[in-house]
DNA sequence: CGTTCCATTGACCAGGCTGGTCTGTGGTGA
DNA sequence: TCACCACAGACCAGCCTGGTCAATGGAACG
């Protein structure tokens, strides 16, 4: 992908990459401790400096890297065509949930890059991406007719977000503490179960579609 | 009160808490800087050593004077008369809130504390302690019949605790972000707002008692 | 007045850790 | 044989660490 870690060793790039991210999400940039990273990856220091000339160089590369790839995820796994508000918001609470599970360290590092005051130029881009993003998953072709008459939708949609983001925070807090392997079916039989209820509370009844 | 701190000049005292509590909230335990901490308080450095022998003992301190001060304010200003869940859950983000306005380095510190891994024996005070507050705050003497009958009970308050938690959460970044005075009653309307819409979906209409 | 007390100061310490450099080295392909 | 280059790890100056300690100055007391 023309990227300039192609030339290392896979097995090196990948742990780089692991102890660089839970460096700097575990600690913010000035105390990030680039002897640590490369303690923890088993690579030389050498080597580190053989592909990045800066700790800051190695930062930058981090940010773009997670910022696209979580990015990408969302574009690429979501079901556009699906019009079902609560199917689309369960749709990007897996998928957040899925990167997770498969690279455990992104996502706190992406949390953390975003409450570190500085680095206002990927705060920038993380912003305008983001408003977009949210306009185009909670309303571009989203069906809102199914909402009942009375209920307030900006709001609704907030508290269904929510509930979807703290249950994900919950499981994956809970996750950390056993060992065991996250049940993904579990995990989708709790959303569903709270969905329904929020779905009982906001929807008309067996899905009447409400006059315009 | 007793306290170690009482023969230290007020202002001074008051400066040193808050940049260790600041400190600590924004550096793990081992990334912490007793040297910032007096720094930031503009106190010298043996002052800090003369009230504390160590790193170790402030810190623990700290956490004594964080848990008890939380506690203290939740015990003692909830309203434990009030036995409509909504207004106790109200009640409670409420005080939270206040709590992070006087000092808004607390719960930071708190936070932070309790995601840390180690420092079993105070996690474990505030677990205990937790899991019986959440009993008298959501069971003990609570009102459930105002409930619909078709609702699960125990899941409606997850919601309902989450979008408050949400709530406060999203003000405080605002608030953050923006220099100016915390608008309470903005605050209150606000959560009032979308208290509203929960009790819409998940109690009676007119308050009726449900049959048990 | 002298004396005791103690909150407070800040220079000081040894040593660990910092980001970054540099000279190798060993394998690979021509 | 040679060039190339991914990789190693010893090495560096210097900052920063938690903690010490002798000195100071003002208040309380006799």
């Amino acid at each position: 992908m023309n990227d300039r870690l192609d030339p290392m060793d896979p097995g090196k790039r990948e742990r780089l990459l692991r102890s660089a991210y839970q460096e700097f999400g575990e600690n913010r940039y000035g105390k990030a401790s680039t002897n640590e990273i490369v303690k923890r990856a088993k690579i030389s220091k050498g080597l580190l400096y053989h592909y990045f000339s800066s700790k800051k160089e190695l930062f930058d590369y981090l940010c773009e890297k997670a910022f696209t790839r979580i990015v990408d995820a969302i574009e690429s796994e979501m079901d556009w065509e699906e019009n079902d508000l609560f199917e689309r918001l369960k749709n990007v609470a897996l998928i957040k949930f899925r990167i997770g599970e498969e690279e455990p360290y992104l996502l706190p590092f992406y949390t953390a890059i975003y409450l570190e005051r500085q680095e206002a130029a990927i705060h920038k881009r993380i912003e305008t991406y983001t408003t977009d993003l949210y306009r185009r998953i909670y309303v571009e072709n989203v069906d809102l007719k199914k909402f009942k008459a009375d209920v307030d939708v900006t709001k609704a949609i907030d508290i269904v977000r929510w509930s979807i983001e703290k249950y994900g925070e919950e499981a994956q807090n809970v996750a950390l503490q056993s060992e065991d392997e996250t049940d993904y079916n579990a995990l989708i039989n709790g959303i569903d179960a709270y969905l329904a209820i929020l779905k009982h509370a906001f929807y008309n009844e067996n899905g009447e579609i409400k006059n315009d």
